[in-house]
DNA sequence: CTGAAAGCGCTAACAA
DNA sequence: TTGTTAGCGCTTTCAG
């Protein structure tokens, strides 16, 4: 079984009766070889179980591979801060060099500077795109450049599924609702249920949460179908105005003591729970953010679903370099990866 | 940043004005080297920054380490078969040839075999170890032996801290249990618990799940003081005695609706669970077998604590091989995995 | 103690 | 269309 060790792109030339190049050349598909010998060639390959080494090749060639990140900018300990972090263990864990990063951010307010980082790349000529969903026509439009130049590219946690992407990594969002409201209800008489949402400005921006606030309703209409739904809007740049519609909202309220939110943003709370203490209280949120993080470890938050955000973008980063590398589509295409529960009691080393 | 890239040995050698050999011996400290060479070698080292490329220096050693994997053998679909799923996985990923896998399997409860497969180990020159506890005893004078030749070796799963072992990947059994009463208690009034835990042969086998109890007791303790536990042992393989066992163990405490088993074999009460309906039932398992997630997935089980089993095995060899290949101690010497919770709505994909 | 040189297995440019 | 050859950056043996 290890002994296929030794077999080398020399003893295949020499059984098929042909240089080493040539050997080369039909391993890579390279052309330029005659139908004759590239089955001769073929014919050695499989006869001797040959592989080329990976080591070797890398050595060898000099190539280079420039993937582009094509993601909002964030700030540290943000959504796309641990999207970033993600991508760079990734090329990190292929430690061949011939694997490099770009990052273009653009402001995930305006769909211009999406256009614009769009143009920076596709004038920059790299190998391959890793991008997320977030202003849903202009990455179509990319898209169909980007098929058009040859170039392939990459979804990391959302995807358009239409689309003729080369690998995809994430979750399924209408599961990780699903699981929330199992989450926030079970073992429980749960009647109402608070549902805080975020102000956004849309501007052509595909509504990020649509699925899984549909999954959250569905698990309701599942098992709890007595059970209502309230939602607010919250400000996310603006704190004092968060606590005092979240006040309010709570006075109207005073039922209500299971709360979710389905955005990656429940540490925008914070305030409010810590002014308002109740232990019958019980909230639910979304994602990795260390300020999530610290809110599960403070008691504010009973459970969070996740997925490793840096990990997903990892993975992303090994697949899709792996088929640049190799020139040929993934073994797998779509990677899903499983819904984390985070409790107060599974927080560590996470 | 990445400039450093074409930095080789080449260019420290002529800083330092000296041969590429000096360089390689002073970088891998092969001795045989003055001082004073050392020294400037050294200082050119730092200068430019760098570090050997390794898939260069992949190619040229043509060194092979055999790793010794020491765990029971196991049927199909039993905890230890998806631990050496997990090696082989391990050595997939480090895709360079220069890492194999032998198998020393032993019976777990015959501390006779286990001791005979660490001869063997001991005979084959193997260039190290991957081990679990099983026997403390026997495991400790093996390690000694090992010791003494040289031969370095990394603890999954389980460890013993006293040991120089080199690496370990694990997750910690203490804060599993811990999480384990969490899950089987919270938002509940719990006044009973069942504990069914397996009729084992000792002969000197270390308790496996003694900490995992342990864990478990304590989160009582802190949360749920008034609660009280009563075990039962099940024989692990007489499906009719077990039935039996339980049947007896559920008429004689009627009141007891919240059950947990420590070990990996929550399985086992599969027959008693099916024949006895009783929604209001909750139990608690441990480990990722498919057997266990299929129960959870059934409705059986209402959660499992557990990390991935491969994941842990697959990250010791990666993380050992790193340590064999580059010669030196790992960065960081514990991984700690963090613990899943799984329930019937985040199964998907694990 | 140190330098020189022959590869490791493969790629790519150049000849033929 | 095919063969030849000079490296890739590092290791290791053999002289000196």
């Amino acid at each position: 079984m290890r002994n296929d060790k030794a077999v080398t792109i020399f003893d295949v030339a020499r059984l098929a009766g042909v240089a080493r190049g040539t050997v080369d050349r039909v391993v890579y598909k390279r052309g330029g070889v005659s139908k004759k010998t590239e089955e001769k060639v073929l014919a050695a390959i499989k006869e001797l179980n040959y592989s080329a080494n990976p080591i070797a090749s890398q050595l060898a060639s000099k190539r280079q591979f420039l993937i582009a990140c094509l993601i909002p900018s964030a700030r540290p300990g943000e959504y796309w801060a641990s999207m970033q972090e993600g991508f760079e263990s990734g090329v990190a864990e292929i430690r061949s060099h011939a694997v490099s990063l770009k990052m273009y951010n653009f402001d995930s307010d305006n769909p211009d500077s999406y256009r614009d980082a769009c143009e920076r790349i596709l004038g920059d000529k790299v190998s391959g795109v890793i991008m997320n969903v977030v202003f849903e026509d202009a990455l179509r439009a990319f898209a169909g450049k980007l098929e058009k130049a040859g170039i392939p590219y990459a979804f990391v946690d959302r995807k358009l599924d239409d689309l003729d992407y080369t690998v995809y990594c994430g979750a399924d969002p209408f599961e990780a609702g699903y699981l929330g409201a199992y989450l926030l209800t079970h073992r429980m008489q749960v009647s109402r249920i608070g549902m805080i949402r975020i102000q956004r400005d849309p501007r052509g921006q595909a509504d990020p949460n649509k699925l899984r606030r549909e999954g959250f309703m569905r698990y309701l209409k599942d098992y709890c179908p007595e059970c209502k739904v309230f939602s607010t809007f919250i400000p996310p740049q603006d704190p004092e105005g968060t606590l005092q519609i979240l006040e309010e909202f709570t006075a109207a309220h005073p039922e209500i003591r299971h709360f979710v939110m389905a955005n990656s943003r429940v540490h925008l709370m914070r305030d409010f729970l810590v002014r308002h203490p109740d232990p019958e209280r019980s909230v639910v949120g979304y994602d990795d953010l260390e300020r999530n993080l610290a809110m599960v470890q403070d008691g504010l938050v009973e459970y969070l679903v996740t997925r490793r955000t840096p990990r997903q973008a990892h993975n992303a980063v090994v697949e899709f370099s792996k088929c640049l590398i190799s020139g040929s589509a993934p073994a797998k295409r779509n990677h899903y990866m499983h819904m984390d529960i985070l409790s107060r009691f599974n927080l560590k080393d996470y």
